[in-house]
Formats: C-alpha cells, sequence, structure tokens
DNA sequence: ATGAAAGCGCTAACAC
DNA sequence: GTGTTAGCGCTTTCAT
C-alpha cells in the first residue's frame, strides 16, 4: 500500500498525499479528508525508509548501554524508549557487555541505520568509542562525561553528592569502619564514585585503610567476590557502601554464607535504587539516582542537538540529582548501646533478624 | 559519502561498487580490492534505508515482549540480540507493558518500520494484535500458542514438564499441601502453568483446595500480595510453586516480614531460573527454561519464515524443554521427622536459619 | 492550492 | 565482467 494507491484512490496527486500526511497547513481541507479517508480505506503506512531516505532523517535515536542484563538498564530503556516514542522516534538498542569488538560493532550499526543521535549511557566511554562517534559530527549524548566538542551533550550525575548522603547517613548511625566497593575503575563513573566515597569520609574525619576500598565490578558476582575479600580481613568493617545495588545484592548473598547478619552484624548501602531493591532481604538501604530523569535529560539533550530550533539547542549539560533511601539494611554499628537495645527489643513475634 | 563516491574513487561504475560490497563472485578480483581499498579510504558505509528501499528487506526483525523490566526478558533481549545480529539483522525491541494501546502503536511502529519479521514473545498475545499482525502476511514467531496460518510459527515450551519437576521435587520431599501462584490468568501461558500443576497433582493423587490456588501477576508485588493472602489462611501450605521468579521473589519478600522462615517452614519454587533466582536468600529453586534455546527458536523460527530457501523453512514448530535447579528455597517439610533431623543438625556455625 | 518531476542511495535487470 | 539505467516510496522544488 503505497502513497500512489492512497492518491489514486482520492483523485489526487501523491504530492497531495504526501502534504495531507505531513499536515502541511496550504491543502484544501477538503482534498485532505479526502486523502485521510482513503488512507483509512487502504490502511496506508508511510514507509519510513523511504521517508528516511529523502529526508535525511531517520527519527530513530540509538540508546548503547552497558549490560542490558543490569536491572538498572531495563528501567532506563524503558523510560527512555517511552519519551522518544512520543516524540516519534524509535529506538535502537545496543549493549557493550564492555566488550570493544561489540562496542564498535555497535557503532558501525548504528551510523548505518542513520541514527539521528545516540545516546551512550555506559557510564564511562572507552575513549575509541568516542572517536568514532565524533568524527561524524552528529548529535551524542554521554553520562558523566564526554569530550568538549559542539555536537556533544552531558548528563552529570551528582555522585559527589549521592555518595555524601549514604556515607552521612552510616556515620550518623554511629559507624566510622566504613569500607567501598566500587565498580571496575576502568569507568570514569566508577572512579568519581569512589573519589566521592574518599571525599566524604574525609570530611567527616574519617580514613578508610587501603584494604577497605575493594574493587567490583558493578555485578552480583563482584559484589559477593569483593564482600568475600572484607571477610577474609582480620577485622570486619561495620558497615559496606556500594557502587550500585548489584554490588550490594551480591555482598548480602556473600554475607548470608557467613555467620554475619545484616544489618545487625554490618550495614550494607546501595546505589542507584533499582526496583528490586526493596525486595531484597532485608530491603536495601540506598541512593537513588532517577533514571527516569536521567532518560528526560538524555532525550530532551539529544533533541537539542539533532533539532534546528530547539529551545535548549546551546545547553550542553544537564544535571541529576540523587537522594537517599532509607530501609532496612543498615542499623547501628554492631556492639555499640543502640544496637544492644534495638536488638533486645526486637524479640517479639512478628520481628526477626537477618 | 555515498555509492558514487567510491565509485569514482576507484574509477569504477557505482553497480561494480554495489557488486563488490555484496561479494558477487562474478567481480574481477583486482577491481573488487580496488573497490575495498577506496572503501576504506573514504570510511563508506552503505546505507540501510536505501538499501531496504530498494530490496524490499529492512534486516530488521521486531521483538516484543511483555515488560522489559522483569529481568526474564532483558536475558532473552540479549541472546536474541546477539543471535540477529550475527546474522545481518537489527533487532527493534518493544514492550507491551500489557497494555492494548502501547501493543497497537508497537505494531504500527514495527509495520512501518518494515521489519521482515516479528517474534511475539509475550507469553499470551492479546487477540487483536495477532489479528493486525496476520492481515499482512508476515513471518511471525509466537511462544507457546499462535494461530494457524502459514506464515506462523510457534516456539512451544513444555510446562506441563517443567511443572511436574517442580511439583514431583516437592512432593518428593513429603509435601503434601503445596500451593500455586499463578501468572495472570488472561495470558495462555499463565493457564497452561496453572493447569499443568493441577494435573501434576493430581497424578499424584493429590489435590489443591481453592484457596491454596491463587493469581498473581508475574510480578514481584503480584508475588507478595498473592503469598499474603495465603498467609492470612487457616493453615498455611508447607510449600508454594510460583508461576515465575518474581512471583517467587515476592513470595520470599512478604515471608520476610513474617515469622515463617524459608525453606524450614515453607518451601518456595520459581520458574525461568533468571540470573538473580541464585543470589536470592535463600537461593531459589526452581524451573529453568532456558532463554537461550528460546533465542534460538524465535530466531530460526524467524529466518524459516523470512529467507526463501532456508532448510526449516517448512518447520512450523519448536519446542523449548526445562530443567529443575534444586537450590536452598526448598526442604523437608516443616514438622516432620526428616526436617527436626536436619534443623538439629544445622546449628553449628556457618549455617543459619533463614 | 495542486500537480509534475527530480532525486535521496541503492540494487538488479539489461545491454554490451 | 562491467556499465547503464530503471525504479524502490517518498519529499520537495518548481511550474501552473
Amino acid at each position: 500500500m503505497s502513497i500512489r494507491d492512497v492518491a489514486s484512490r482520492a483523485g489526487v496527486s501523491i504530492a497531495t498525499v504526501s502534504r495531507a500526511v505531513n499536515r502541511i497547513p496550504t491543502v484544501d481541507p477538503e482534498l485532505a479528508a479526502r486523502v485521510w479517508r482513503a488512507i483509512e480505506e487502504v490502511g496506508y503506512l508511510p514507509n519510513t525508509q523511504a521517508r528516511a531516505l529523502v529526508s535525511g532523517r531517520s527519527h530513530m535515536l540509538g540508546l548503547i548501554v552497558s549490560e542490558i542484563t543490569n536491572p538498572f538498564f531495563p528501567e532506563l530503556v524503558q523510560e527512555f524508549e517511552n519519551l522518544a516514542v512520543a516524540q516519534g522516534y524509535e529506538v535502537l538498542i545496543g549493549s557493550t557487555n564492555y566488550s570493544p569488538e561489540r562496542t564498535a560493532s555497535l557503532i558501525r550499526r548504528m551510523l548505518q541505520r542513520n541514527v539521528d543521535g545516540v545516546a551512550v549511557m555506559t557510564f564511562g566511554i572507552e575513549e575509541d568509542l568516542v572517536q568514532k562517534l565524533v568524527e561524524r559530527e552528529f548529535p551524542l549524548v554521554f553520562v558523566d562525561a564526554g569530550p568538549d566538542l559542539p555536537n556533544i551533550r552531558v548528563v552529570k550525575v551528582n555522585y559527589g553528592e549521592g555518595i555524601r548522603q549514604g556515607v552521612q547517613h552510616l556515620a550518623a548511625l554511629g559507624h566510622r569502619s566504613i569500607a567501598f566497593i566500587s565498580g571496575p575503575l576502568r569507568l570514569r563513573s566508577a572512579v568519581a564514585r569512589r573519589d566521592a566515597f574518599l571525599k566524604s569520609m574525609a570530611e567527616l574525619g574519617l580514613t578508610a585503610p587501603a584494604e577497605h576500598i575493594v574493587e567490583g565490578d558493578h555485578t552480583m558476582e563482584g559484589g559477593m567476590a569483593a564482600m568475600e575479600r572484607l571477610i577474609a580481613l582480620a577485622e570486619l568493617p561495620t558497615a559496606v557502601l556500594c557502587s550500585n545495588d548489584m554490588t550490594a545484592i551480591g555482598v548480602l548473598h556473600a554475607l548470608y554464607k557467613t555467620t554475619h547478619t545484616v544489618p545487625q552484624d554490618i550495614s550494607v548501602v546501595g546505589f542507584d535504587d533499582i526496583h528490586l531493591a526493596q525486595f531484597m532481604l532485608p530491603p536495601l538501604t540506598t541512593v537513588q539516582m532517577s533514571c527516569k530523569d536521567l532518560a528526560e535529560a538524555a532525550v530532551e539533550a539529544l533533541r537539542a542537538g539533532i533539532e534546528r530550533e530547539h529551545p535548549r539547542a546551546a545547553k550542553k549539560e544537564w544535571h541529576i540529582s540523587t537522594r537517599l533511601v532509607v530501609r532496612q539494611s543498615t542499623a547501628f554499628p554492631r556492639g555499640t548501646l543502640p544496637a544492644l537495645v534495638e536488638r533486645a527489643a526486637s524479640n517479639g513475634p512478628g520481628k526477626r533478624s537477618y
């Protein structure tokens, strides 16, 4: 069912059909009505490929994430997609899985499909990826950091604030011995979070010994392995702050296999606030980074780059804030008076130590 | 950088470039080499839109899932995408979120983008969706069930076997009072799983009272709500079989808020074996449905429908089997002798009741 | 306000 | 074996 079928059925030229479809105001309302009727009758759908070919715009947005199987990303994808579709864009998703080859092929695919812009939400981009993308000078948005070029926009997450919220919560409960499990340190955002941790601790006059800063990889497996290293230490910290929620889930699991209970023996804090966090046992205290806000910023930034007279065309930076969500994986440090009082009080039915 | 730039640079016609790019064997190797060199030099990438326009094939596959935020689906998406990309296809993902409007718009988008085929992996399709899709007679693959039409293929999951594995495991441990939390009963696959449960119970001479069969919705929230209804009953079942893992996670959470422990007081079994299952507290016993197998079958089925001389062009049905993965959310029924022995034995350090 | 026609980048049929 | 050319379905001048 091509534009020609509609044209002949409506008794007009294909140009008129095109104009009607694109809601060009100059078409005669009567003719337009006839066209729309014909469209209904033959069940016409404009061919996007042809449109893209002539207009030079595909109305497709690329969205590159690190790992689609990390639950944070589907949440982001969902929000991003909703927004994009609402604005008439289709989304091409790609998952790098931290592999340079995959990433390269991803870029090639996106380029070939003529996406109008791409959002790189990998939280720390491999440098060569940037290169390729930047060469063709088309709209790009990064999280955290990207090269300072005319077509590039960036969404910055306030890690300093987020991590500080976690550290201060722990410190307020009385924790002094706080460990940190970072993400893979190749990723800028992982480094940013770790540095924010160090800074937040220093602000409170606290220092973490080197063996309390351990590198994870933002997966449950990584969190588990990192926690096991912490458990092997002579002195177990009283709290662990994790670079993301998946890491925290791994930590919970590692602890489950020991005699230590959360939060009585050790407090655990995550980062991201994925939907799953509240269903963990115990429900995870975490720092929320709204992926809705993130998606909104990313889509807006992309549109600002694509559409010539977009109101925010000149804006280069967007900012995302965080907030602490206190649930049940944090408590007073073990052995302290408030913890003992708490423990004594919680021996009734309906409550149980985890 | 169009085909013309390459042609002039290599000193050949655009037809030759096209042939070289498409690896048509009749081109002079010497010319082909020149073409490839020119391609390298100008950084040429064929325009997919133009290709699609003329060839009538977009090399895009649609993949429709219920909810991208249910962790089972990203795993499926990942596998599907890997396979599709390896065969030269791009994947357009859509999430229905169980909304008919969203679904309708999804279909329209896929149609407009000229996808070569679509895999409907929603585990129970809304009937009108089928209609629309079926009208344009292009390749389609469904899970579980689809209308019997020439272009339609279906991947069948052996729920009978899967659920039986779960029930028999529980029965083997000595459970007689087994509850079942189903998915939303609008979905065929949810009904299939529930019926399989009833049948498996009957095979063992067991019957579940009506109040032990409760409807969930395949989310954690639904699982939690369903379990709360079970908890409110006069007599708590000794085991609960869930229609999927997300439901089971909700069940674990509901139980966590009571004095009942898993698996000592009640055993819980999931279905799907998502990656997360092994990290639950306690690690979830579940019935694995390999999403790799599923994705493989779906992609193969789609290709069989798209590519004229595909070896399996005539095949209409693919089958997926399941297997039981025993972890730590199941145990002997509470109060039975083996349970008491177990309990007495597990009082040492390093083990703890959950 | 409407139609005729050019052309987006490519493939494939046809001629040489 | 290679080049010429006619479209694929659409948007967009340019006439009318």
